[in-house]
DNA sequence: AATGAATGAGAATTCATTCAT
DNA sequence: CATGAATGAATTCTCATTCAT
């Protein structure tokens, strides 16, 4: 029962952030929306910063666990591929996590702590992909933290982009220009799609 | 006089957006940062919305004017690479202006209107870029909105980046790293740098 | 606790508004005199507005439940005349809610909706009293809703211009004249007073 | 030219003021309203609380005006006729003048000089008509200023009742049942109609 | 754990009025 | 006379947070 108002007030939150911003949504609002007293939000978390962090949090890490693991004996491009559907899949299924993501990933109520958290927790295995694409000989030979923001961004761009134009989710065009803009902006001279 | 008010009033809003985030830089604290009244504030932009997307659109503008003219006769890589080297200049001496581009993209602060009007007056070079790079046969053929899309994201992530990184602005590598990821995303295989 | 709360800010209410005007009566000064937070006064009215229709209804009612039940038996002069004098030892008794009344039953203010509920609830007894007059035979034939409207103003006047000579109270011949020009003003020919 | 601002300030100011109320028609909207700079209007009315009152006199001289001279020749009740009529077509041509002054006969903004300058200017005339109709022996002998205020009022709340409801104006039973009620609450009895 | 009334600092915005042009 | 940019105090209302129940 008490987990649960917990994850009521998560959910009731990251609807009330997407429509009305950070400030916008007030304590009150979500706990109203959530089904609970103003009271019960904050026997949950200290204050507004720690829901919104415990928020940002908890749909990196669902996103993260939804993924396919890494198979180190796969073809880079085909784990590439996979991943590249299994997020994408998952990002079309949570329209708001994805503008949640999208909205407050500058915000100041992020401290640089949860960012630095979310990004290790859940961005280790793009690493390891490029590690491994190098070995295969076909993912270019950049230095790892820029090509590590652009995946993130590379991502994170397609995805709004389909969210906002949901009749071009079934376009195979856009789909594979998606994917091949992404592979192709990593990989090494030779190996584009 | 009145001109130079509201251009105080600008100014001293950027300056406060990036610090203390939308929401934390109070219209009474812009104003006295600017020298002027409150009510001053409030004389030029009808409400704090509005003194937003001012800002934004303001800012936009700038950044498209310093860009060097299209030159249809150059090749499509110098062109845009002329281009990137002048954008990321602009940038890296303007970076308030990238990080509250970059922060407020996507706040609900901004109206759609606002966006939109924002990228067809200064996103439109990028377009005719495209068109002529594929006369020329080295742009790839995607969806011409998905590639804008991937343009803008790829050229701020990466000015961020560098704006992050200062010791990095010099480095050969990743500069060069920066504008090869983004040529690869547009470019038509076979031609890749 | 909370029904006194919202009481004394009900009677801090009054007391300004008839003082300063419902413009000049700010909230906060409102809430300051009745001894709470300038949150507690939102907590129990919406806004300002709420906070007046409230406190017309509130006196509307209060005075509507002074006044002595209707006796269908008695004849409709003597009853006019206990109700009348009932409504005014009210109204003399309590000044400030008659100069509430009457200065604010035109006001933007108070919304159509509020002043039709009031009127519902407060004046049911009049249309009574001259439908019992009429049987009786006492009572001029002219249109209803006309003359309730003329009873309210004819009553709220001479409340008025008691409580604004208040040496007049005790004068026979001004309150014997009032109740005669109320009467006289209902009367069917040939039942003067 | 000069004299014709001013006239278009009081026209806007009406419109103003019974639309939104005193405050709610800021002196900005009223010379706006009126084409002419806000400056404007604080050089023809030293501050808002003296276009109010030029105003509420405005309309109370424009009033009394349009009335009938009084014939001491003729019967009182002919007399009193020709003037309600005489007022009420006038109130029915001009209904925003009437609700000007029913909403802001008992505002904070009009003085208690202002009050007393209208009612001495404009309802002399009534009291000569009282003093007529006792000379006839058709008028009863209450106290003089109560008579007044009822005068006052009656007639207001007629034209407020007729200006409320447009499709009653042409009725030959409520306009006469308002005259009669009129009539009869100042008559001495056996002079009622 | 859960509640929700109470708090009061702080926010955006308004507005009568002034004054240099 | 006319203008309208500038002023800054004042206003309504919000909101994260607390705490007695």
């Amino acid at each position: 029962m008490s987990a649960s108002k917990r994850q009521q007030i998560l959910d009731a939150a990251l609807v009330l952030f997407v429509q009305q911003g950070l400030e916008g949504a007030a304590t009150a609002k979500i706990a109203k929306a959530a089904g609970v007293a103003t009271g019960t939000l904050f026997h949950h978390f200290a204050n507004k910063q720690e829901l919104i962090s415990a928020l940002y949090l908890q749909i990196k890490r669902q996103m993260a666990d939804t993924l396919p693991p890494l198979d180190t004996d796969a073809r880079t491009l085909e784990m590439a591929s996979a991943i590249w559907q299994g997020a994408m899949a998952w990002a079309l299924a949570h329209p708001d996590k994805i503008r949640f993501l999208l909205a407050y990933y500058q915000s100041p109520f992020l401290t640089a702590e949860t960012r630095k958290t979310a990004k290790f927790e859940t961005l280790g295995f793009v690493l390891e992909l490029l590690q491994m694409g190098r070995k295969e000989g076909v993912i270019a030979d950049h230095p790892d933290d820029l090509m590590m923001e652009m995946c993130h961004t590379l991502f994170m761009t397609s995805a709004a982009y389909f969210i906002d134009h949901p009749q071009l989710r079934e376009d195979a065009d856009h789909q594979q220009a998606a994917m091949a803009m992404f592979w192709n902006a990593l990989a090494k001279p030779g190996h584009q799609i």
